[in-house]
DNA sequence: TACGTTATTGACTGTTCAGTACAAAAACGG
DNA sequence: CCGTTTTTGTACTGAACAGTCAATAACGTA
């Protein structure tokens, strides 16, 4: 045969962007879950064809696996950002993430405030509790996604606690699972369809009872 | 014809025990999900044919409907019952209530601890989070199991407040919404993997940071 | 311009889906 | 034992499903 070895050769070049389509692909989960959600949603959301689909990533599956992986390398350091920072700021910090956090997870600086429900709840934590307990990967992403926020959370409590402002006999990994299971249930209590409103009081209610200094 | 009118003649009775049927399909539900869950599977999983079952019920969705219902009037009056007493102990409830309810939900008083994570995770909730956003119904069954918790707990709050346990000036009902979502939160973070032990731990934080009366 | 390589496209496959139709069987009062 | 009504299981239907594949398009290189 001719075969000249050209090892050098440029290909076709792909027309999409990856992290568009996976993006665009994770609204579409959100939106339908996954089980709600086809490989033709999929491609008619991303523009992708299937065939470009199945090339690119591997079926429904990895798509949703690989458009996890994105959502939390895109937003996955957001909160650690957020709430790191001058031991003197870090209650209000911390005060501020609580706030932001239940109406559209960590937000980017460019994301708009949540433009509706199903937009704001935690992305690896509806798939998680949709389909993780028969998809161990799944259920590994989200654990991760959420491990990141407890150690962020931790620190910027700590931060607060050398501050003078909470209790430091008080647990700070203890307090931060309390405070990020207080955000992951505000998915679920807006599931139910509460108010915007109600869910700032919640997330009020969860700031006003920390343990503060010197109270007792 | 000999048509004799034969008015009073009873026709065979259904053999199946309609709540029990319900039960089965919600453990399928709450296993697969909606969308992830076939009529198939609810005919393996309740022993019902396919006919019987779009006889007795409308179709799958009707399942879930009357599943979820019946979810409700099943376990809905428990927290209430479970929550009610004098002031004297509103408090000790309260604790108590708080760490059932992370590891199974309105336990029952027979019904065990919670044989897996997906059984003790809210029924509601879950179905809610799925697709609530998109069918109204589902979402206003679930607000409703909702707001008889929140019902119950906000009474429960205010019995320790006037047993002076808790601080008075607290809104009973805010802190009845925080709790609940707490528990509700667990639900999620269970989906992670997370171990009973840490999800007992977040309860008793929860319970922890309670304010209490005279603290300040 | 011709070639090797990869991306893209849309049609195709066999399967599974929700829902329907229907015949057979079962259980009751008479 | 009979007539009636309901249950029950099965077979069917058209649609939707996940995944595959061959043909085509677009590129850098020679």
């Amino acid at each position: 045969m001719s075969e000249v070895l050209y090892l050098v050769c440029m290909a076709r070049p792909r027309t999409f962007d990856r992290d568009h389509v996976l993006h665009a692909a994770e609204r579409q989960f959100r939106e339908s879950g996954y089980n709600g959600t086809s490989v033709d949603d999929i491609s008619a959301a991303t523009g992708l064809g299937r065939g470009s689909l199945y090339a690119a990533f591997e079926g429904k599956h990895g798509v949703l696996v690989q458009a996890m992986t994105g959502y939390f390398s895109r937003l996955g350091n957001v909160p650690a950002k957020v709430l790191a920072g001058p031991d003197d700021g870090a209650l209000e910090r911390l005060h501020s993430y609580l706030l932001r956090a239940v109406h559209g997870v960590p937000l980017a600086d460019d994301v708009p405030p949540a433009s509706d429900r199903a937009a704001a709840a935690c992305f690896a934590g509806k798939m998680a509790l949709e389909i993780g307990a028969s998809d161990a990967e799944v259920q590994r992403i989200a654990a991760e996604c959420f491990s990141v926020l407890v150690t962020a959370v931790t620190e910027c409590v700590r931060a607060a606690q050398r501050n003078g402002d909470i209790d430091p006999d008080a647990d700070a990994e203890d307090l931060a699972y309390l405070l990020l299971t207080v955000i992951r249930g505000t998915d679920v209590v807006g599931a139910y369809g509460h108010s915007p409103a109600r869910l700032t009081q919640i997330a009020e209610s969860a700031f006003a009872v920390l343990p503060r200094t010197g109270r007792r």
